[in-house]
DNA sequence: TCAATTGTAATAAAATTTGTTACAATATAA
DNA sequence: TTATATTGTAACAAATTTTATTACAATTGA
C-alpha cells in the first residue's frame, strides 16, 4: 500500500459518518482532505461498490453513509481499498531449475496470506462509529 | 509495499542460508530470482547495512550471512527492507480549519504504528532458518 | 599481470499514483 | 420549464516510485 488510498477512504467515511443523513458534496470533502473534488468521486465511486455509501446526483446531491457506522469496521474499509498484500509484491518469474526459486512463491503464498489475515483481524475490532467519535 | 523488496530479500538470504560458508555471486542469486546482478547487488547493500550479510570484492569474491540463520527473523528482515506503512501514505496538508482535517492524522499515526507493530511481532516469531530449511 | 567480482553511480524505462479537465446525465428549485 | 448544481466517469497529464540497464573504479585471488 504505497498509496493514500485508505488514508482518503476513511477521511471520506469519517466526514460522513459525522454528518448524519445530510447529503455531503464531494467539493467539501476535497476540501477538508485538501485534494481535487474528481479523486474523491473517484473514491466515493469504490465506497459505494462496497456498500457503504449512496450517491444522489444534481442539484442538492451529494453523498451519505449507506448503513450505521457502527457496522462499518475499519477491515471493511481496508479490505475495499487494499490493492496489494502487507509484505508486497512477489518476484514472478523465479527460475524453475533452481530449489528455491522453484518453491518460493509457494512458501510466500502462505506467509503473505497469513499476515493480511493478521491486519484484517486486528482492524475488525474497531468500527467506524468509534473512530469518528473522536471528531465530534 | 507496492515493491518486491521484501520477496528478493527473503529469496537472498535463503539461497545464502543454505550455502554455508561458501560466498554466493551476486550473478548466480540473479539466476535464481530471474533479475538483474545489479539489483541483487543493491539489495545486498542493504542486507549488509542491517548486518545480515557481509560481502568481498575481487575474484572467488561474493556474499554469505553474517550470523546464523537461526538469529535472523523474517521482522528483521521486513524491518530492513519496508519504506511504507501497512496501511500506506497519510494525506499531508489536511485542511486545519476542519475538525476532521486537523485532528485525523494524530488518530491515524497511532493505528499506523500499531498496525505495523503487530506485523512486526508476527513475524518475530519466524526465523530465517526454519524458512530456509524448506527448501533442502 | 590477468580475470572475476563487488559496490556504486548514473541513467533509462516501466509501472503506479495523483491530479486535471471535461462533459453527459440527472435532480432540484424557482 | 428553465437555470443551476451536482454526480459519475472517461481521457489525459504530471509526478512519483519501482525496476532495469550500463558502466566502471576498486579490489582480490590465482
Amino acid at each position: 500500500m504505497n498509496n493514500t488510498r485508505f488514508s482518503t477512504a476513511i477521511h471520506i467515511l469519517t466526514l460522513l459518518a459525522d454528518s448524519g443523513e445530510n447529503w455531503v458534496n464531494s467539493d467539501w470533502i476535497a476540501g477538508s482532505i485538501n485534494t481535487n473534488a474528481a479523486m474523491v468521486r473517484k473514491e466515493l465511486s469504490a465506497l459505494q461498490d462496497a456498500g457503504f455509501v449512496i450517491g444522489r446526483k444534481g442539484k442538492e446531491g451529494g453523498s451519505r453513509l449507506n448503513k450505521p457506522s457502527s457496522q462499518i469496521s475499519l477491515a471493511d474499509i481496508y479490505v475495499a481499498v487494499k490493492n496489494t498484500e502487507v509484505l508486497g509484491k512477489k518476484n514472478l518469474n523465479t527460475n524453475p531449475q533452481c530449489p528455491v526459486g522453484k518453491q518460493i512463491n509457494k512458501e510466500l503464498d502462505q506467509l503473505y496470506s497469513d499476515t493480511d489475515q493478521l491486519v484484517i483481524n486486528s482492524l475488525k475490532g474497531l468500527t467506524l462509529e468509534n473512530f469518528a467519535k473522536k471528531f465530534r
